[in-house]
DNA sequence: GCTTTCCTTTGGTCGGACCAAAATTGCGCA
DNA sequence: TGCGCAATTTTGGTCCGACCAAAGGAAAGC
């Protein structure tokens, strides 16, 4: 009896399309939106393990085969996290799970040539956007905030691998400025994407310490309000980085 | 003999981790890894069904579990395209593809309290630094295309059905401008999740003057190169939209 | 009290089977 | 010869039962 599901189930009112959708369900994505309702509602706790196979089993009166294929959906879709031999660990969704899902497809659109330009130029945009927007309306401490990601930057100058986490820093500062949720995490989608293509960059104290007074740059713009300012600090300094990697992986 | 995976897998030169990986591999995931590469390689061709279960069985020597699990996973990626009764279709992945991946989770995100919120002030956000960059760099070809999106949605004002799809098309061009395939892709993925919210505003030939003077506005503030102007254009109307449809589904 | 060993639990895989809907074949009629 | 409809074959969706290896605990030994 797979049909506990019919009578639930909105009518989807779509009733424009005669040849696509024959009213076929599978079993599996219905028992999706039953768990992922109970972990919405709290029902499975945010960090706890999933029941096992065998419990959802008889919980929900259905085969193994159908269990399995609906935690593989849920991990998928960020709501659980599976590790190959362990117990599912319940997550409630957040933003930056949101663009983690993406981590696949976009796996492929890097490969593809212009990719990473794409995607790189796409963050030039947005964090202009962000510069500029900082300028107009950075509280205090944000500023605040910024100056001492400025200065933790300067003080890891001679250390690369510091210098690069005090660079994310940096720039993940302007992220949190807006106060929206979404950006810091397209932030940390950003860096998560462009980093495999970013290490392969030389390194040394004497490049750090260009970073650094770009992004110092681009801080004093901000404390200063000009916007204009800030925003052709941002795109020099991202375009300075993108001219110095270039070589490693476009030679067309 | 289910060992056919353990000579070929890498013992997995890891030594550097003792807690977090056991040094197991779904076989799952080599066949996904495996039917990912041909498709990148164009050995299953874009829109092309993928072979049937059975045949993938014989191909990778691997039971019906794992290659339903594969096409699953690959499913999940945007790589296929499976309706519940039919074959799967190959899909080449494009950066739309990247975001659909998200859909799940951002239905969740948009649920929960302040979702729409968030992500109507991002669209507002990119699309206020998309007219700013249109006003400075949109060629001559761009200006007639946002005319003609412009004609189309004045024509379309006594028909809101018509209405509303001018009006995104108009949107959508602003998205075209940059010449980069990120932003159509963003346009689609933030038109299909904020659609549903938006359908249930009311609409009137009233109504769709209004919008159609201020995308004029825009358009005119773009012509002239003016990108404060555009950006206030923008915000103004896009803004004017979100006090227009709030009540209708956020009463705290 | 702490390590070591044994047993149970649990996820991963396999093989076979059945169903219903798709896709294909082929027959018969015009 | 051409075409529409019915019989047949494919094919995806689901279920079942079984086995393995690793994880998680429990019991035994130091």
């Amino acid at each position: 009896m797979p049909d506990q599901t019919a009578p639930t189930q909105t009518p989807t009112q779509t009733p424009i399309e005669a040849p696509p959708t024959p009213g076929f369900q599978r079993a599996a994505d219905s028992l999706v939106r039953q768990i992922e309702a109970r972990i919405a509602a709290g029902d499975f706790a945010d960090g706890s393990p999933l029941p096992p196979e065998r419990d959802l089993i008889e919980t929900y009166r259905v085969s193994r085969t159908v269990v399995r294929e609906a935690v593989a959906a849920l991990a998928s879709r960020g709501l659980v996290e599976s590790r190959p031999r362990f117990r599912p660990v319940v997550r409630r969704p957040g933003y930056d799970a949101a663009l983690a899902a993406a981590d696949g497809v976009v796996g492929h659109l890097l490969a593809q040539s212009g990719g990473v330009k794409n995607l790189y130029d796409t963050r030039i945009f947005l964090e202009a956007s962000l510069v500029r927007q900082a300028a107009r309306q950075a509280r205090k401490d944000d500023i605040e905030a910024l100056k001492r990601a400025l200065d933790a930057n300067e003080a890891a100058i001679p250390d690369s691998a510091a210098f690069y986490r005090t660079d994310t820093e940096f720039h993940a500062v302007l992220y949190d400025i807006p106060k929206n949720p979404v950006f810091p995490a397209i932030h940390k989608a950003f860096t998560a994407w462009l980093a495999p293509h970013w290490v392969k960059m030389p390194r040394s104290p004497e490049r750090n310490r260009v970073n650094y007074l770009r992004h110092s740059d681009i801080y004093q713009a901000i404390r200063d309000r000009d916007a204009d300012a800030a925003e052709v600090a941002l795109v020099a300094h991202l375009n300075a980085a993108w001219e110095y990697v270039r070589g490693t992986f476009e030679q067309p």
